[in-house]
DNA sequence: GAATGGTGTGAAACCGGTTTCCTATGTGGT
DNA sequence: ACCACATAGGAAACCGGTTTCACACCATTC
């Protein structure tokens, strides 16, 4: 078993395209081609055999390095996150991973830690790897730098915390709206002092949410309290909130990681949830179904980003190696609806429908 | 459309080691030392200033796939995982950035969705793409398919879910003891009818925690009775245990996706937990604190497996990539202990700690 | 019988780097 | 004056593929 290849290679090296021309006693062009297959090249069915017959006794497999570097393409795509251990993440990659599917992409990961530093760090590296695309799901650029990013020759999807930019491909969810749907079923229920648990201010979809918030209600005739929309800590902004003079009955809450503090927070001080403090929250993190009273809250459909993220790159790299040469389309910008998924933590009695149920093995 | 005047390349595309030796007025070869850095090549600080200034002038930044050609390395390794939307797994995975950190490793990442045919598939890409070495975190591969990896020219560390074979570097926990200190934990809050959960016994660790909860109860001197090992649909082994004629007051559970299904089922039921019924679970998955009484459970430290996998990985790289030529060391199992994570499921008063809760922003 | 065109194959250039020689020059020692 | 050696840099081969182009060999067609 030791010595596989005949072309006197030393053991565990791998063929090259030579060893099989030598063995099929062609050149390396014509084994080229075979492997091509596509293009019409014409190549004698004998000789054919000859070639795969080669291949076959070495164990040839074509070292996707060297086809990188004379094909000018890698079939590899980079997907840049924030934080590969917050939940959202790995959805969305799963997404992309899904979209790309069949494809003979390979993925190259990173994952920023929030830290600028290190996004400009792995940028850089997945261009010098040449990456075909690049999928940010974390985006910490300002706009010179992610139009520096799109003139480089490679394409680029700013995902899910996009920039309000149009230098480039753009996939995220409609966070006004979402937020709107949130405070409009809390509305539905009859509330009136409904409170907003912010998200840092400098992470565009927070700032959705909250003008969302804002305008529902707004449309309400509710706005103006300016004492409801808390932010920070969330039990001491909670405590905060539930010491008003006039204290809020619900509270939609800008993401899932805060919304399930605040349930912990009710647990800790007795307070019955729905029944004397409901609470949205956003993005549906799958945990949220098990805190307890299950967690009502908007879907921010992070798979279904990371796939229309990776439909729309790879477009671009199938327009880019088109042979037709032609103008780039302008970037485009897509918008998914987020939707709300209704528990029992907003009040509503119907509950949680039962195919919520993550279908995932564990270890 | 190919380009003859490479001086004046068109704009976005990146500038090349000719460019700038052109630039500089000296050959791809000085450049090409001045890039390499270490090497004790001579170069005229002078001429060092020109190419520098060159460097800088066209933003140039070697290609690495190219490099990846002529120096037969890629600084890639690959990181095969069984499931990217299973918890456990982006834990694991942020062990083996935060070991490789410094270093100019970049991670090509693959899920298998349990798949032994998509499994394959990655293998294969990941080797055609001349990955430095390779994590697999999730093995459905036999001893003989991973002999035939090893004999290939890349490194292979198999992480976590590591079949039993001494053919390739390990790293594991000891489920054998985490499940014993699970088990005589529960003992010794006095329980004697103690049933055990078991996920499928085809994949090697739930074996090993079957071992360990019999091996304590039979160093109890409860051993013998099978009907308190259930196994399958959570709901239905519960089911099935409670209405035993001497029906058990705790349960171990395999891991923690089963746990929380029982913690479900209890809720269901009315069954008060740790009252009626102590639950302790396998895997520490973070979302086990939120689970309404907080699901104790024992920490199967991804993280550190993740770290510890590259760590001996990066080992195996350097080893081979040195000068001096030597035989490989055998191949290293490392076992790394579990810990169990005490909060409230099991009977515990003490609860949780604090500081047990993760610091980590969702979106 | 020459021109045409479809088949089938290989030599060589190229992708963008690295590395191994080899040459050239100054400089100090003898 | 000669040699050794440190310093400096370039030509060319190489990594393992792809692609262009030239050529050879048929079979038709005019």
């Amino acid at each position: 078993m030791r010595n596989r290849f005949p072309s006197s290679r030393p053991a565990g090296q791998r063929a090259t395209i030579s060893d099989v021309a030598a063995a099929a006693g062609v050149s390396k062009a014509t084994v080229s081609k075979f492997l091509g297959g596509n293009k019409n090249y014409y190549i004698a069915s004998e000789t054919r055999e000859r070639i795969a017959k080669a291949i076959e006794d070495l164990q040839f497999a074509p070292n996707a390095i060297a086809q990188g570097l004379s094909n000018r393409r890698t079939d590899t795509i980079g997907v840049i996150v924030a934080s590969i251990t917050n939940p959202f993440y790995p959805e969305l990659i799963a997404g992309v991973e899904e979209a790309l599917g069949g494809s003979e992409y390979t993925l190259l990961l990173g994952s920023t830690d929030e830290q600028p530093a290190k996004e400009a760090a792995l940028v850089r590296s997945m261009l010098q790897r040449r990456v075909d695309g690049l999928i940010m799901a974390a985006v910490t650029m300002d706009d010179a730098e992610v139009s520096r990013l799109v003139d480089t020759d490679v394409d680029v999807v700013l995902a899910s915390r996009g920039l309000d930019t149009t230098l480039a491909d753009t996939v995220v969810i409609d966070n006004l709206t979402g937020a709107r749907q949130a405070v409009e079923h809390l509305l539905g229920h009859g509330h009136r002092r409904i409170a907003h648990l912010a998200g840092p201010a400098d992470v565009v979809p927070f700032r959705y949410r909250i003008e969302g918030y804002r305008e529902a209600m707004a449309d309400a005739g509710l706005d103006g309290d300016e004492r409801l929309v808390a932010s920070g800590n969330p039990a001491e902004a909670m405590t905060a909130l539930l010491t008003l003079p006039d204290p809020p009955t619900a509270v939609f809450v800008a993401n899932d990681r805060m919304a399930i503090e605040v349930l912990e927070f009710c647990a800790g001080r007795g307070i019955e949830v729905p029944q004397e403090l409901a609470v949205v929250g956003f993005d549906n993190v799958w945990v949220g179904r098990l805190s307890g009273v299950g967690l009502t809250s908007v879907d921010s459909k992070a798979r279904a980003v990371g796939r229309k993220a990776a439909e729309v790159l790879a477009g671009r790299i199938r327009a880019r190696h088109a042979d037709t040469v032609q103008l780039p389309a302008p970037p485009e910008r897509t918008v998914l609806q987020p939707e709300l998924v209704i528990r029992r933590s907003c009040g509503c009695v119907a509950g949680e429908k039962d195919d919520d149920a993550p279908d995932r093995s564990f270890f």
